[in-house]
DNA sequence: AAACTTAGCGTAAAAAATACGTTAACTATT
DNA sequence: AATAGTTAACGTATTTTTTACGCTAAGTTT
């Protein structure tokens, strides 16, 4: 490895993605391409990290993460918690890996969490060797990561209430009932549509666009887009 | 030192205290007690903090700073953020500090930023040797603790919003106006008293008790308690 | 006893949230 | 060509919450 890493401090990214069906976040299987008796045995599904590097900002470990991953950049990130137990390593099979994959030897990190919002239907390099898991159910997964994306999830609950985090997740242009969806599934209940609809057609920053579903079988929906720089301009004027 | 430390990993804690006036946080004269040639120059004040010790859980330490320097526990702690720059300490006063308290060459050091909620009145042993900063007029301070703090403010007036936190900075009993001056301050804007005291007569977790203020010129103000018990209690039943 | 000061209640109006029914526009099926 | 199936999109009445604003109460000081 030509770059000198900081063996006591790494980044964790929680990335989450909407499919129009359910919420996704996405996981490594650790045993891909490693020949069965190199793989450890079970929870080998992980969240992307990495060592943070000698001198790099820890935010910017985050970002390389994500960029090295999906080839995007500028994306919604947001730091989440640090994990910092001295026994975050108990397990066997995760210290085994972690010494392989650092060629190092380390029995102590702390972990930056992250998490971040992406669109999934763009195409991404990592295409087919990540996995994209339900969030409705979550396994055990390897170090401390299972509780690293609960508490991923507690933290867009929270967010998304008071901050439009869902535009970062639908496509550019989507349709009400999409823009419903999202949220019934973030915040776990339904929401009756008429008064969703209602409730909306007061954010001046979500705006129609000349253009309609096409080829479905029911009235076509109208699309729409998210005025990100009307949205920053409305904010800003809350505050003054 | 008896106790190993993590050079790499520290804490350093926002705490904050209401007098009755102003919102305060404690901070730390690093000359204090040093004869003059050992002092550094500028900006002296810095927030307390320690590292995290090599077998420590990082939240731990956190508890520990705040222990070691209120005698107090049980107090509302909440991590902040990480400041994680590899340039923190790119001030040379700082780092002369920082080898000095810690015999170490130290050139890096992530932090995780706390933020504590304390009863000020009550009586602690570092008094005196502390310093109760008024929360409007934060001055340059050591490393990188200014952002901290101003990062701990902005914190606090977001959660404020939706968690009573204000309990855990009144004293034990305080009356209708103390509560309402304190989130005037925290909140930096004012309420109609008349509907200030009808919005919190549905929290229910807000008692009355059989006490009044005494040698006041002026109608004595019914004390309240928070009724932490029935706040948990009300709390779950919503998420059911 | 009069003046001063803060406590504490109440009512009317506006705004927001909730509950609920119907028509519109498209495709697929016969 | 007509019918059935499906989701989009709109509106109104009711309840709840928020906002605006005026007056009396209970102490101390002079």
């Amino acid at each position: 490895m030509a770059v000198k890493l900081n063996p006591h401090v790494s980044v964790d990214c929680v990335i989450f993605g909407f499919d129009g069906q359910s919420l996704k976040v996405l996981l490594i299987d650790r045993n891909l391409g490693l020949t069965p008796e190199k793989q450890t045995a079970p929870n080998s599904l992980k969240l992307p990290g990495s060592m943070v590097y000698d001198d790099e900002d820890v935010d910017t470990a985050a970002v390389r993460v994500l960029k090295e991953l999906t080839g995007l950049e500028n994306i919604y990130l947001q730091q989440l918690k640090v994990f910092g137990s001295p026994d975050r390593l108990s397990k066997k099979d995760d210290l085994d890996w972690l010494q392989k994959a650092t060629r190092m030897t380390i029995n102590r990190v702390v972990t930056v969490a992250y998490y971040a919002l992406i669109k999934l239907h763009k195409a991404m390099p990592c295409e087919g060797k990540v996995i994209w898991q339900d969030t409705q159910n979550i396994p055990e997964l390897a170090f401390d990561h299972r509780d690293i994306v609960i508490e991923g999830l507690t933290a867009l609950r929270k967010e998304v209430q008071y901050e439009p985090l869902v535009f970062e997740l639908l496509p550019k242009k989507f349709t009400i009932r999409q823009l419903q969806t999202l949220y019934e599934i973030i915040e776990g209940r339904k929401f009756d549509n008429r008064n969703f609809r209602k409730s909306i057609s007061r954010w001046q920053y979500l705006q129609p666009i000349d253009e309609k579903e096409k080829n479905v079988a029911h009235k076509p929906a109208q699309f729409y887009r998210f005025d990100k720089r009307a949205y920053q301009r409305l904010k800003k004027e809350f505050f003054e």
